[in-house]
DNA sequence: GTGGTCTAGACCACG
DNA sequence: GTGGTCTAGACCACC
């Protein structure tokens, strides 16, 4: 389980790699137990520094996503998969509804809005092919 | 001519002033010639920091939204409302493809995409209906 | 409001600070709204790294102690302040059970346990007379 | 004679095994001259990394309570009991004393702490009664 | 080997 | 001015 870093795109790496391991979590990528990629590793196989791993981790552990087992390394909490899946959506709709709540608030009618998510949904299957 | 500005939600405050400037024009509640409130009025009425309104204001005469006029503030510009309407449905289209992209990077399917986005639409128009 | 940090106690710099802001605000010398000391100032007044600082800050902002005002520092949230008296005891309650089962599980007697924390506590009393 | 080990309660494993065997030693669980379990065996029993247990066995080599008996194991050192009898209620004095001081210097009553103390020695009675 | 802590310093965004 | 992010590297404790 390595994750994919976009620098530059204005959202902290750290960020991402919570957000990508939380995924993997939800979706079963990772499973109870099964251990994270040690810090080090993660770091040199997505060249980002060591430090910045080790944030994202800790921030995984305060969430309760991951659990420190001592000397052995980080594995996936017991209640991880619930919270994961639980939180999988609510990801996706925080975001969506700040960009609705915007469109909306600024005259965007329900047959622009739907037509756009259907556009640019179509827009990105054909971009990744399942 | 008065925005919404929300704090801690991410999106720096210049920038939710720049998109509300630009909405407004585009949708006519601003028309061109019109004064856009003073730096120092809309920032006491936003409650919000003096240099941040400047800020915004800065970043809309550098897209020829709104000009200087000698003594007397800043205005719509003659081009404006065409430039913000063709940029309109653009603004949020922008911000929609990064949030659709991350949940069907995620295995979000169609159908719950589109679920989701119904739902939070239709409970955004209960917010505040029209 | 400047903390009191021991080096070498055992006890992670970032949580002293944790601990001492908690209890400040807890007794009232932390007031909501008030700002606490920039991670700059804090850090040059104590001799301790600015990161380190960041660290702890940024922990009590995860806690809901701190919330984090754009561009002018960081302030005492509106609940911290029922937070952190209601964890006041807790803080010391977690520490003293642990001693205390560890005093019981090897047969130490409620006489000896009773006697042991008056005479420690007066020790004290006396270091640091009121 | 096996140990009870808590992981992520802070306290290091191999520490948490000294002690215990010191407790032991001093109450009379553990008789001069008596084997502890094998490294192996402790470490199996404990679900411990057998370095681990290892390591607190050398500990307790170098403070003089086991002696190492060739080619048989560890054993209870001749003046052990004495050692640990003597140094029993000062282990619990020393972590007793961090935990008043903190409470002392965060404004802790002398009512609060005698209160704390009773009540989490009742309720810790209830939990083990003798 | 593992994670955790701390330091030092650069750079950025925001107000 | 403020905090936030990231990098680099040292040192430690634990297993």
């Amino acid at each position: 389980m390595i994750c994919q870093i976009e620098t530059n795109n204005g959202i902290p790496i750290y960020e991402q790699i919570c957000r990508q391991v939380k995924f993997a979590v939800a979706n079963g990528s990772l499973l109870v137990g099964e251990h994270v990629p040690s810090v080090r590793e993660m770091a040199t196989r997505t060249a980002v520094n060591v430090n910045t791993v080790a944030r994202a981790y800790r921030d995984l552990q305060g969430e309760g996503v991951l659990v420190s087992i001592r000397g052995t390394g980080l594995a996936i909490a017991a209640d991880a998969p619930e919270k994961c899946r639980r939180g999988r959506l609510e990801m996706v709709r925080e975001r969506l509804q700040y960009v609705l709540r915007e469109a909306m608030q600024n005259g965007v009618s329900s047959d622009e809005i739907y037509s756009l998510v259907h556009s640019e949904w179509d827009a990105l299957q054909k971009e990744s092919p399942p």
